[in-house]
DNA sequence: AGTTGTTGACTTGTATGGAAGTAGGCAAGT
DNA sequence: ACTTGCCTACTTCCATACAAGTCAACAACT
């Protein structure tokens, strides 16, 4: 759960090397809207705040700018990156094809015990209070990561983390209006299908579970323009 | 095409940020298998050899790290990864996935000019040379990419970039025993039938297609098996 | 012979200073 | 009032020095 560090109240480990977890760090807050886009980011700045020197805050910044998520402008300075558009609907095509595969291969075999801890992720869900979205994205997050393992394709899940910040910054943002209870809904299906191993209903489930996003973009775009980089048409990655 | 740079006689562009430009070069001989697996790299030796301080190196390896590529052991050394076995068919894995998706888009609109577009560049994947495999490879890299770009989905082709490298390492040091002309054929199946807007088909062409690399896997970790880091089955990705 | 301790030459991680470039304020000139 | 040029305070990028850990060779001891 790469994208929830708790980044309050973080204290470096004097052990371990420091660049890596200021990256960790750094990339929650982006993440997680606590550094807003445009923000500038200072490498003596915050090498004073977290004690250290410059150079680890340097390769973290490094590490974020080639994830997409910082901007460094020689000799001018280093800002977070607004939201790219097209990033975002791209990932979200990405991850619509391969979690359909995943979702695909899960219901051939429909595995009761995958079933099982399935069910009990459910039940989590409906238990989350009304006013703890970002409990719900935790637990959400520990749904699809479920079924890639065991889809096989644990690493997948690495791999596609980078892709994924991309959505993940803009779910942030929108937090509040979640549609939580359909959401839910939407995971149900999955799993019913999986359970009835009805194969292509489990896969248009999830794709049309994946397609949500889509639905609340343009109310985000209109809310918070200056968040977003390329306010191109939304049609671009079904 | 990232893959393919020519680091043969590779002068650094003064203008330009140093680390960058290392970062291609070290990529490319590692996927191109100039750099094998257990390589020892060291950063005042490549400093050294390429006129820069140690930092822009370190850089370098850093970014290389995070893809995967180069394993970073503090106080030990820095080392060209092994083929990580899993990380291929998981590779693999998404990219079926999502070229999958990615055709049956093209297949239901049938563009003729794309159409036109591709058979040009099947006659150029013909008249690669017997004895030149690594021209066939670029020319599929374009194969493959145009068809991404034409789907409206450019950024995906920089995005999955880190998880074709593994792909790509394995397709070069195999480099001999590709069935090219099957290869083509199989090109040229995926694009009669987005001509012919035929979806389903258009996909499974897709699919097997994708597939073809599981039959050299097994050969491959036959003859280099001191390559890969784990040797598991390699059923776990389809 | 076998084990242990030490030394020294390596490695990567961090700190710090300077080089090159940028942006903005301000003064001089038109 | 407006433009031009300089100057200062920033920025990132690179070079260099030092700190800390690792490993192998070797001497000393049992």
């Amino acid at each position: 759960m790469l994208a929830l560090v708790d980044f309050d109240g973080w204290k470096l480990d004097q052990l371990k090397a420091v660049s890596p977890q200021l990256r960790l760090v750094l990339r929650s807050r982006i993440i997680q809207n606590d550094l807003r886009p445009m923000t500038r980011l200072s490498e003596p700045e915050l090498a004073k705040e977290y004690g250290v020197s410059r150079q680890p805050v340097r390769e973290a910044f490094i590490t974020l700018m080639n994830e997409g998520l910082l901007e460094v402008r020689p000799q001018r300075g280093t800002f977070v990156r607004r939201i790219d558009f097209e990033a975002v609907l791209n990932a979200r095509f990405v991850r619509e094809a391969v979690e359909a595969d995943i979702v695909r291969k899960l219901a051939t075999t429909g595995d009761s015990d995958l079933v099982k801890g399935l069910r009990t992720q459910l039940e989590l869900q409906k238990n989350v209070p009304e006013g703890a979205p970002e409990r719900f994205i935790e637990l959400d997050e520990r749904f699809h990561m479920t079924l890639a393992r065991a889809a096989g394709v644990a690493k997948v899940w690495d791999n596609l983390e980078v892709i994924k910040s991309q959505m993940d910054r803009v779910r942030f943002i929108t937090f509040e209006e979640f549609p939580i209870s359909k959401l839910i809904d939407q995971h149900e299906k999955i799993v019913d299908f999986i359970e009835q191993m009805a194969v292509s209903r489990a896969e248009d489930a999830m794709r049309s579970h994946l397609r949500e996003i889509l639905n609340s973009l343009p109310r985000v775009q209109e809310l918070y323009p200056d968040y977003f980089e390329n306010s191109r048409d939304i049609s671009g990655g079904i």
